[in-house]
DNA sequence: TAAAAAAGTTAGTTATGACTAACAAATTAA
DNA sequence: TTAATTTGTTAGTCATAACTAACTTTTTTA
């Protein structure tokens, strides 16, 4: 059983790959993940992307066959959720106790889930008093890496007089997010569709007595639950 | 004016050469630092920080002549300090709010001091209320690189009936630091020097109506103020 | 002060993880 | 179904930062 053992000894651009791959595999779920998407999703070349996925195969975190997808093993996963485990306790101390903003902690959360140590994870997950979702309305994944996926419903996806409220926002882009806060939007917002547009699938939305327009690219980030 | 610009872009190796130095020459402001002290400290080879110490002087933060001592610039103390803030606040809030012990802080904290968000650090001092000492009873630089240096009496350097205070205890060490706490002793414990015995410079002491002997070896990285 | 020891330096090697350029396989489109 | 495009792979290079082995300078001490 030599399992405990290998897990701390992952480099920082190892864990990068296997936290990019997890993401990319359950973003969508149905489609396959190839070398260059995760590439590109990294900012690497492709060169260096299949030599990463060399590695990680060799030590039995990703399976795939020769110009085949991509795919995490069980060991992958667990490495990859612990991860988000951490990136996600990180940006919720740091929204709810240091004061950063939502488009403010990513970056810091990015470098502080690479600090290798359970109790610090752990103690800290018990100072906050074992948060269930992070600032940004994902689910905190718990010290033995179970959690509840939420269901991604988009913005996007809604019709003429829906109803719904906010639960989530995709924290990939910083002027995403500043741009999410500007307008006055945050979680738990009550939203009403009142239009969408069939000519450019703008759509225009309803909130706290404010109307306002959003694009189709917006609201694909925008992730809700239906209230009607 | 490219002052701020370039304090952001040093490797943690680098990092990790500038506190080193910093804290060679300050441990013993007499004494120059060479090249194989340094190696010894950071427990690399003599050739790593040769290299090392050349790209430091091309980048400023150094200076020596071939063959000749070492010594930081005002730049590179600048850096070495604010390592050693951000390493003593992360250390104060493991040991604070996370329920880490004294020996368990030293080594997350070498990982924590390489986060880079000045935000981060100054919300953290401000979170914990600005606190002037570590948990080892170290002084915590400000954020403008201030800080008072306390006088570093050792244990070792008092004679018998000599009664002081332990203000801070060396932090290098996790089995020293364990030691320290399974004895009994902590900050602010006044300690009564019974003995120094000449034979082997063992030290007699009372605590806490604890008598106990600790070698020269123990003595000298107890940090005491003199009482009486 | 000359030999020995210690301290510092240089050259050459290794591993990690990026990169580009060239090429091969698989997929899509004409 | 062949050609074009996309995707994946390989080979070779570069930077960082460690290493050993060999060598030089400085310091110590006999």
């Amino acid at each position: 059983m030599t399992n405990k053992l290998n897990l701390n000894n992952l480099t920082k651009s190892e864990e990068d790959y296997l936290k990019a791959l997890f993401q990319l595999l359950i973003e969508d779920s149905s489609v396959k993940v190839g070398n260059n998407q995760l590439a590109d999703y990294l900012k690497v070349s492709p060169a260096s992307t299949n030599n990463m996925i060399k590695k990680l195969k060799a030590k039995n975190y990703v399976v795939s066959e020769k110009y085949g997808k991509l795919d995490l093993t069980e060991e992958g996963k667990s490495i990859a959720v612990r991860l988000i485990r951490k990136h996600r306790l990180w940006e919720t101390f740091l929204c709810n106790y240091l004061n950063f903003t939502w488009d403010e902690v990513h970056e810091v959360a990015e470098q502080l889930e690479h600090i290798k140590s359970k109790k610090l994870i752990n103690e800290l997950d018990r100072f906050m008093d074992f948060p269930e979702k992070d600032p940004h309305g994902e689910m905190i994944p718990n010290a033995d890496g179970e959690y509840s996926i939420l269901p991604k419903i988009t913005l996007s996806s809604l019709s003429d007089g829906d109803v719904c409220q906010l639960v989530a926002v995709d924290d990939g882009s910083v002027n995403f997010l500043k741009y999410v806060s500007e307008i006055g939007l945050a979680l738990s917002s009550e939203i009403k569709v009142l239009e969408v547009r069939e000519f450019d699938k703008s759509i225009r939305i309803q909130f706290d007595n404010t109307i306002e327009t959003v694009t189709r690219k917006f609201a694909d980030n925008v992730f809700v639950k239906k209230v009607v």
